[in-house]
DNA sequence: GGAATACTGAGCCATGCGGCTAAGTTACAA
DNA sequence: TTGTAACTTAGCCGCATGGCTCAGTATTCC
């Protein structure tokens, strides 16, 4: 219901974990149900819905109910928080040092989403 | 000293934390001391250093010491193993399905670089 | 040699994560 | 209306993370 902020914090942690990662990749095909995408693991259904929350919080997918049923959706956009930090990332080593000032002086190269 | 193996589970996870990828975004720039990585920090030197052992660990950086001095350099190649997971998970979009075969027999999208 | 610099190691603490079970709740089916 | 299916909530457990302090080691400087 909420519309949660993605944070390069929440996106990676959520990314990190290899359960959640087939997740989003089962996800790439369509949408799913809990059901469907808890099928293949090995793992108590309260278990795999912490890891659905963690996906959800993150932004990188959403979930709506229809009836008893929960599905889940992938929101494709919150993947290019991470492809432009990898691209800042590049972009430094390129010597641009422009954005680089920044960092020394702040201590960030962080980007948010604007809420 | 050890070569450390970069996994998926690594490298997200310790780019999930602002402060390492401050530093990753420091050393983007250069080479520097641990000194001069943490200066910018408001935050006791043992708990710095835990930071930079995760980063090592990851893979996403080099350290060797030098006299008292250690000094951290990055490791650009393991950030590829993040582009190489986003293009995969995009070609999963693009409905390639024999990766997606796979993902869905055995449960699992992750790509780990060979020790 | 003695002091200062730059880490390093040990260990404590609070919180968060990834798993579990047991007991709801809500919708659909018979 | 009585089940059953599909989550959901509550709460427990052990380990990891991110911070701290205090003490130790190893270089370098005077």
């Amino acid at each position: 219901m909420a519309q949660y902020s993605s944070t390069l914090d929440g996106v990676f942690q959520a990314v990190s974990d290899p359960t959640r990662r087939a997740v989003l990749g089962r996800l790439g095909a369509g949408p799913a149900s809990i059901g469907e995408l808890a099928a293949p693991f090995d793992m108590a259904l309260p278990s795999f819905m912490k890891h659905i929350g963690y996906l959800e919080r993150s932004g990188l997918i959403r979930t709506r109910k229809t009836g008893r049923v929960r599905i889940c959706t992938l929101e494709r956009g919150t993947f290019d928080l991470i492809e432009s930090w990898l691209g800042e990332q590049r972009s430094i080593w390129e010597g641009r040092t422009d954005r680089l000032e920044r960092l020394v002086t702040t201590g960030t190269v962080d980007k948010e989403i604007p809420a």
